[in-house]
DNA sequence: GCAAGGTC
C-alpha cells in the first residue's frame, strides 16, 4: 500500500483527485483526520505540524526553586502530539504501508512537518521506504511530475526549521518567565517575551517615543487662484514651505498681476496594473477595506474552505504557468461580474502582471470560483469582490493618464500648477481601488496671461510620524522579516491580548512600554529583527551543510546564558521598573477628599478604588465583583470629577462600561442618603459639596465633626448619624430578605426573585421578619402558588426567629438544645415557664432564665423570677418522691410552672394532661409528706 | 501559565 502525507485536508483530497485519474476515490473522515483512498493509495491530510516542541517534564513549575527560568537554557527537548487523533491514524495506516510519500508544502516548514511525519512513521514501521514529493502548484501536471520524479526527504532543510523551533522555545520561554516573575506577574496577566513579538512591540513603543518627542514646526504655503474660459487654475509658489513668514509674507507681496504662462510641459505617465496579491497585500487592501489584520484572515480563510478562493497564505506574487488564467476568468463572467469578466476577456495583457516576490508553495491569492453576494454574505463579499476585481486587474492593460505641468510667474513670483487627465482607463475599468483623481487644467499656452483672482498665505504645521495601523504593521514586518505570511496577524492580537497595544492605530500601552525599555535595557538581543536575520543565516547554513545545527543551538544558547548573566544580578530592580511604571494603567485621577491618586485595586475577585494615601486617606468606592469583568480605566475622563471612566472587561462578554465611578458612587448612595429622615435635597448638595458620598462616610463620624463639617447644628448632625445608622442597617435587613428570597423559590418564568423582592418591598416587607409574619397572600399576587407562598413564610419566620434569638444573645450551643427540643421561637421562650424549658431541653434552670430573661428584654416584658440550681433539683426530688411521678409527668408539672412541693400545692388542678384527680391525690401526698 | 510555526 502507497501512503501519501499531504500538509492539509484539502491539499490531500485534492492530491488523491489528480492522483486517481478516473478511479473513484473514497474519503473518510475519522474525528479531525481526513483520508482519502483509491486503488491501493492512500492520502491522509495532516494539520500543518501535528507535534510540538516542549521542555522534558519536571519544567512545569515556574517558581520552582530548582529549576529556575535561567535552567530552560539547557533544559532537554522533547517533542509531543498536538493533533493526537491524527497522529494515531497516521501510525495506523504507516504500519501496513510499503511505500510512503512526503507531499506537505514546499518550504521550510513543510519540509520539517514532513519529517514530523517522517519520525512518526518510522516509530512503526522501520523499514519502509520514505520518499519526498516536491510541487509548487497542485495542478494535474505538477502532481504527476512531482510524483514521478520523487526524491529523499531533506533532513538539513528540516533541522534548520528544527533549530528555528528550539531556539524560539528556549529564548521565549525563558524570558517570558524571567520578566513575569520578576514583575510579579501570574495568572493570565504574564509578560511574555519573544523573537517575533517583542521587536514588533518595540517598533510601536519606539514610533511613539518618536511621536511624544516630536516638535512642530510651523510653515507656510503660499498659493493663488486663477482662471481660464471659465475653468479655475490653482498655482502653487514654487519655493514651496517658506520657514520664514516674513519671506511669504513677501512672496505674497510681490505676486502681481497679471500670472503669465511661461511655459507648458505635456506629458504622459504610465499606470501600471497592479501584480497579483499575496498575503500581506491582502492584508493591506483589506485594511482599507475595513477589515482589520485578524479579521480579513478569518474571512479569508473562510472564502478558502469555500472553494470561492485560492489558498489565502503565500507569499507568492507571481502566477506559475500551470494557473490556467483563461479558465478562471471565464469562470467568473456571470452574475455581478458578467460585463466586467467579458471586458477582461477581450482586453486582456499579452502576460499577467508579476510582482517582485516568488516562491514555490502557493500561488498568489486568486478567486477559485463564482460567488454571488447573496451565496457569500455581506461580511464576505467586499473582500471576495476585491479578490476578484484584482485578478482581473492583475490581467488588464496599464492605464494611461496625460500630464501636464504649467509654469507661471505673478510679477516677480514663480508659480507652477500640474494637472494630469486619465486618456487609456486600462485596468481601472474593473478596479477602482486606488484614488485616481484627474485634475483637469483649462487650455493653456505660452504667454497667456491670467487674472489672479486670490493669493492664499497657508499656515502650517510638520506633522509627527503616523502611529503603524494594522496593515501598515504588517507590511513593516515583512520588510524587516518578522514572522511569515500566517502568523503575522496573529502576533499582533498577541501584543493586543496581553495588554501591550491597544487602539487602532496601534498605541503601547504602559506595560507595552515598561516591558520593552526592559528588555532593551537588559536583553536587547531579544528585541532587535536582527535576532531573526541572524537566525535565517544560520538556517541557511544548516540547509547548506555549512553549519551543524548543534553548533548554532550551542551558540544560541550561550548567548542567552550571557543575556541571563544581566537579567539576574537585577532582578528586584527589573521587577521595581515594570511595576513603577505600569501603576499608572490603574489610576484613575484624583482623590475627591486628599487630591491624591485615586487607584483601581484588586483583591482576589474583590476589586475597588481606594485613594493611593491610604490610611491617611479612606475614601474608596466599591466595583461590582471581578467576576463580572475585571476594571479597567478608559481614555474617557469625567468633567465634573476629573476621574478616568471604568470598563468591566471579561474574556468573552462584552464590555460594560460604569461611566465616572464618583459619578456612580454618588448614584447609587443617593436613593440611600435620600432615605434618611430630614434629609432634604438641600442637605444632600452640602453633603456632597463637602465631598460626603457614601451613607457609610456619615456613620463613621460623630455629631461634632458632621456640624463642623457642613455647617448644621450638632443636634441636626446626630438625628441625620442615626437616621443614617438605621437606614443601613434597613438596608442590609433588606439585603438578607434579597438573598433569602433569592434562595428559597426556584426562579420560574415570570416570577424572578428581584420582582418578587420588589414587590414585596413596594407593601413594606423589606426584612426578613416581616416576611415571617407577612401576608402569604402578598406572595400569591407576586406570582407563588399557595404552598410555596406558605413555605416562604412559614421559613422566613423561622429564619427570623433564629435570628432574633441569636441577636438576644443566646449562644448557638444553647440553641441548638433548645432547637433539638422544639423551642425555635421567642414566643416559646415568652409562654412556656422557664422549668419546662430546662426540661424539655436539658439545659440547666439557671441559663435557661437568663436566657428568657434576655428575651423579655427585646419584648419589653418583665423577667422572670429566679429560681437556683440547688432549689430546682431539691424540688424535683420532692415532686419525683411522690408516688406515680415519672419523667413524663415531672414535663408537664414544669409548664405548668410546678417545679417543687410548693409550687404544687399552689396550682390549681387543670393542668394540661395530668386529670384533675391524679392532681389533687398528688397534693394530698404531698401535704403528708 | 511560556515562543513561533503550521492549520481550522
Amino acid at each position: 500500500m502507497h501512503l501519501i502525507i499531504a500538509e492539509k485536508n484539502i491539499a490531500a483530497r485534492r492530491i488523491a483527485e489528480i492522483l486517481a485519474g478516473k478511479a473513484k476515490v473514497s474519503a473518510k473522515k475519522d474525528g479531525s483526520a481526513n483520508l482519502y483512498e483509491f486503488g491501493d493509495t492512500k492520502v491522509i491530510g495532516l494539520r500543518g505540524h501535528v507535534v510540538e516542541v516542549d521542555f522534558e517534564p519536571g519544567y512545569d513549575n515556574w517558581r520552582s526553586a530548582t529549576h529556575p527560568p535561567r535552567t530552560l537554557i539547557d533544559a532537554g527537548i522533547i517533542k509531543r502530539p498536538t493533533e493526537k487523533k491524527i497522529v494515531s491514524i497516521l501510525q495506523k495506516v504507516a504500519r501496513k504501508a510499503d511505500l510512503v510519500t512526503i507531499a506537505t508544502d514546499y518550504d521550510t516548514e513543510g519540509e520539517l512537518i514532513g519529517k514530523e511525519a517522517y519520525e512518526l512513521v518510522r516509530a512503526v514501521n522501520n523499514t519502509v521506504e520514505v520518499d519526498r514529493a516536491r510541487f509548487s502548484a497542485i495542478t494535474p501536471d505538477e502532481i504527476h511530475r512531482a510524483f514521478a520524479e520523487t526524491k529523499p526527504l531533506d533532513f538539513h532543510l528540516a533541522a534548520a526549521g528544527e533549530t528555528r523551533q528550539i531556539v524560539d522555545l528556549v529564548w521565549g520561554a525563558s524570558l517570558t518567565r524571567f520578566i513575569s516573575i520578576a514583575a510579579k506577574r501570574g495568572g493570565g496577566n504574564i509578560l511574555s517575551v519573544g523573537r517575533v513579538q517583542s521587536p514588533t512591540l518595540a517598533m510601536i513603543v519606539d514610533r511613539e517615543k518618536e511621536i511624544e518627542a516630536f516638535v512642530p514646526e510651523t510653515y507656510w504655503m503660499v498659493r493663488l487662484d486663477s482662471e481660464k474660459d471659465h475653468l479655475p487654475i490653482e498655482a502653487r509658489h514654487t519655493h514651496g514651505r517658506f520657514k520664514e513668514k516674513e519671506e511669504a509674507q513677501a512672496a505674497v507681496a510681490g505676486s502681481l498681476p497679471p500670472l503669465t504662462v511661461n511655459e507648458v510641459i505635456e506629458g504622459e505617465k504610465a499606470d501600471r496594473a497592479p501584480t497579483p496579491l499575496d498575503t500581506t497585500s491582502l492584508i493591506v487592501a483589506a485594511g482599507r477595506l475595513g477589515y482589520s489584520a485578524a479579521n480579513a484572515m478569518r474571512v479569508a480563510e473562510d472564502l478558502y474552505m469555500n472553494g470561492y478562493i485560492s489558498y489565502p497564505r503565500t507569499d507568492n506574487t507571481v502566477y506559475p504557468p500551470s494557473l490556467n488564467l483563461n479558465g478562471i476568468v471565464s469562470d467568473l463572467s456571470k452574475g455581478v461580474f458578467a460585463k466586467d469578466g467579458k471586458w477582461v476577456a477581450e482586453n486582456m495583457r499579452p502576460k499577467p502582471t508579476r510582482g517582485k516576490k516568488e516562491t514555490t508553495d502557493h500561488p498568489p491569492i486568486h478567486p477559485a470560483g463564482y460567488g454571488s453576494p447573496e451565496k457569500i454574505g455581506e461580511d464576505a463579499w467586499k473582500l471576495y469582490e476585491f479578490i476578484v476585481r484584482r485578478f482581473f486587474a492583475t490581467l488588464s492593460p496599464d492605464a494611461k493618464w496625460k500630464t501636464l505641468k504649467v509654469n507661471m510667474s505673478a510679477g516677480s513670483e514663480p508659480y507652477t500648477a500640474t494637472g494630469g487627465r486619465l486618456v487609456e482607463p486600462g485596468y481601472r475599468t474593473v478596479y477602482q481601488y486606488s484614488d485616481a483623481k484627474e485634475r483637469i487644467l483649462p487650455k493653456l499656452t505660452a504667454g497667456d496671461t491670467l487674472p489672479i483672482n486670490a493669493v492664499h498665505l497657508d499656515e502650517k504645521e510638520t506633522q509627527p510620524p503616523a502611529r503603524y495601523t494594522q496593515s501598515r504593521l504588517i507590511q513593516k514586518m515583512e520588510e524587516l522579516g518578522l514572522g511569515t505570511k500566517s502568523t503575522r496577524h496573529e502576533v499582533i492580537q498577541k501584543l493586543i491580548g496581553r495588554k501591550y497595544v491597544e487602539g487602532n492605530p496601534l498605541r503601547p500601552t504602559l506595560v507595552g512600554r515598561a516591558v520593552t525599555d526592559t528588555l532593551e535595557q537588559y536583553a536587547d538581543t531579544i528585541t532587535r529583527p536582527e535576532m531573526t536575520r541572524a537566525l535565517e543565516d544560520h538556517m541557511n547554513m544548516i540547509k547548506v551543510r555549512e553549519k551543524r545545527s548543534d553548533d548554532v543551538l550551542t551558540e544560541s544558547r550561550e548567548m542567552l546564558d550571557r543575556v541571563f548573566d544581566q537579567l539576574e544580578g537585577n532582578e528586584s530592580l527589573i521587577g521595581e521598573d515594570i511595576m513603577e511604571m505600569t501603576i499608572e494603567e490603574s489610576i484613575v485621577g484624583p482623590c475627591p477628599i486628599c487630591g491624591h491618586s485615586l487607584r483601581i485595586r484588586r483583591m482576589g475577585s474583590s476589586q475597588f478604588i481606594g485613594c493611593m494615601h491610604y490610611p491617611d486617606c479612606t475614601f474608596n468606592m466599591s466595583l461590582p465583583p471581578g467576576t463580572w469583568g475585571g476594571a479597567v480605566r478608559t481614555k474617557e475622563v469625567c468633567p465634573t470629577h476629573s476621574l478616568n471612566h471604568i470598563r468591566l472587561v471579561r474574556k468573552g462578554a462584552r464590555p460594560w462600561d460604569l461611566g465616572c465611578p464618583l459619578c456612580s458612587h454618588i448614584a447609587s448612595n443617593k436613593e440611600a442618603i435620600a432615605m434618611i429622615p430630614g434629609c432634604d435635597d438641600e442637605l444632600i448638595r452640602s453633603l456632597h459639596e463637602h465631598h460626603l458620598y457614601a451613607i457609610t462616610e456619615l456613620t463613621s463620624r460623630t455629631p461634632l465633626e458632621l456640624s463642623g463639617l457642613i455647617g448644621i447644628p450638632t443636634q441636626k448632625a446626630e438625628e441625620i448619624i442615626l437616621g443614617a445608622g438605621d437606614v443601613i442597617n434597613k438596608l442590609r435587613l433588606r439585603t438578607e430578605m434579597k438573598k433569602f428570597i433569592r434562595d428559597t423559590i426556584t426562579p420560574r418564568k415570570g416570577r424572578s426573585p428581584a420582582k418578587i423582592v420588589k414587590a414585596l418591598i413596594e407593601e413594606d416587607v423589606s426584612d426578613i421578619t416581616a416576611l415571617g409574619k407577612a401576608d402569604p397572600g402578598l406572595l400569591r399576587k407576586a406570582g407563588l402558588s399557595e404552598t410555596e407562598a406558605l413555605e416562604v413564610t412559614g421559613s422566613a419566620k423561622e429564619a427570623s426567629d433564629a435570628r432574633i434569638l441569636k441577636d438576644a444573645g443566646i449562644p448557638a450551643i444553647s440553641l441548638k438544645k433548645y432547637r433539638e427540643a422544639g423551642i425555635t421561637s421567642p414566643e416559646a421562650f415568652l409562654n412556656r415557664h422557664p422549668a419546662g424549658i430546662s426540661l424539655a431541653s436539658g439545659v440547666s434552670i439557671e441559663t435557661v432564665i437568663k436566657h428568657v430573661s434576655l428575651i423579655c428584654e427585646q419584648y419589653n416584658r418583665p423577667p422572670p423570677g429566679k429560681i437556683t440550681k440547688g432549689a430546682f433539683l431539691k424540688g424535683q426530688k420532692e415532686l419525683t418522691d411522690l408516688p406515680g411521678v415519672g419523667e413524663a409527668t415531672l414535663l408537664k408539672l414544669a409548664d405548668a410552672g410546678v417545679y417543687n412541693r410548693e409550687t404544687l400545692l399552689a396550682v390549681r388542678d387543670d393542668i394540661p394532661g395530668i386529670s384533675p384527680d391524679v392532681i389533687s391525690k398528688m397534693k394530698k401526698k404531698a401535704e403528708i409528706a
